[in-house]
DNA sequence: CTAATAGTGTCTATTAGACAGTATGTT
DNA sequence: AACATACTGTCTAATAGACACTATTAG
């Protein structure tokens, strides 16, 4: 994604012109980047024959200073002079969440002129997937995704979620996301829980086995203790996750 | 999309905190959009009895200034203080090439350091279609993206191209994005080549003609003078255009 | 045995792909 | 008649949805 500008046939005119040249007239503008980060969370039921049921969860952050003071708000900062969006992307979610190295993809940029009262700035958004039994936060608290939608978060928040879950309902189907979010080893039944919160509908589950079990590889172990038929427990085939 | 940032509960803590605020520590980085603008237009046969030729465009303009100056680039500007980035796409799209009101659809992002020699400049992309038959353009002349595509741009601008391409192909099978490139009124095999030329392979007419016949309204009318045997004329339906 | 989930088999409706074959204007 | 394109019909294979049925554990 990364092109030089410099690798081309720069004459003698063009290197005259950038020695005189002065970032005089730019704009008052700042960029920040911002992380809706999801992850998907069991939680424990009371009946022992029941499953636990999991939850679509994201990530905030409370925000100590003016503006929005005490509000919570996606993890974000500004961009360095010096790094790329993806660089601010890392080493925002790193001191604001504690996360280093997830799977991330640009959402959207958000550029409405008063998003932010302080000065102008506009914003880009990154989704971020995470298998949330794999990863230690700090900083930051898990809202389940009604909580979240229910808040009133800081600047434009609340709609960045509402695009990020747009984007997750459109990609689910088409592309291996979801697997982000998933520990290593998995039933099909706690996929398919996944593929419904995300879509936020009921599928068939003989439908979804066959649709699905071309990208599963069964890794021969069962679930036990369940107060019920044992499930076989899957991964991802050509997963790259680390053993 | 757009959102006020002020429509909440702010205390007279966060006004006072704003009315001390100054943006004195912002990065000295700007922001440009550039927009990715496509055509179909048709080329001339000269056997009477063959269909003309059409193909897939792309306007881009002859930089005047330092950097890249004589060098050709995707029409782009930077974003005033006061403008949305899609306010400052309509008007670079008139000011740069004449169109006015066209589709577009914000594309990606690019925040590598070094992508403009002058100073940290981070590009929204947009990408545009247009009717080509409909509008006139100035200040900018149509390529065909093989040219374009082997041609040196400015910046980083033929990965934008690439860029737009791949999300052209992506998302011609589930919209109706297409239509903004054709005219109001066209014949299937017509349509089917702009097809072809962007997914960049051959497509059974038969097949197509079936999948695609349920977003089109037959106008009643027929091609004639061809050559050959005269074909019914379709436009899309639920159009919004003009008639 | 029962509750609860796991998993299979089958039927149907729809769709994509392939391809043969027919239709109709202009020169 | 010949050319070039327009259009239809049919077969097949693959797929999605619906639903009935069987299987297996803990308690």
């Amino acid at each position: 994604m990364d092109m030089i500008g410099t690798d081309r046939p720069a004459g003698e005119g063009e290197k005259e012109f950038l020695r005189h040249y002065h970032p005089k007239e730019y704009a008052p503008i700042s960029i920040t980047v911002d992380a809706i980060v999801f992850g998907v969370m069991k939680d424990a039921t009371d009946n022992y024959r029941k499953l636990d049921k999991q939850s679509l969860k994201i990530l905030l952050v409370k925000r100590e200073q003016y503006p929005y003071k005490d509000y919570y708000s996606l993890p974000g900062g500004f961009v360095g002079e010096q790094e790329t969006l993806e660089d601010t992307l890392q080493r925002v979610l790193i001191s604001k969440t504690g996360l280093a190295d997830i799977y991330s993809e640009q959402l959207y940029t958000f550029g409405s002129v008063e998003r932010d009262p302080r000065m102008r700035i506009v914003s880009c958004a990154y989704i971020s997937l995470v298998d949330i039994g794999k990863t230690k936060t700090a900083g930051a608290e898990w809202f389940s995704i009604e909580d979240a939608c229910r808040m009133t978060l800081a600047f434009d928040h609340n709609l960045m979620i509402d695009e990020a879950l747009k984007r997750l309902q459109g990609k689910i189907n088409y592309t291996d996301i979801v697997f982000h979010m998933m520990p290593l080893e998995f039933t099909i039944s706690e996929l398919q829980e996944v593929y419904e919160i995300i879509l936020g509908k009921k599928l068939l589950p003989a439908a979804f086995r066959k649709t699905i079990s071309g990208k599963l590889e069964d890794t021969g172990k069962m679930t036990s203790n369940a107060g019920h038929r044992p499930s076989r427990i899957f991964r991802h085939r050509s997963f790259l996750k680390m053993e």
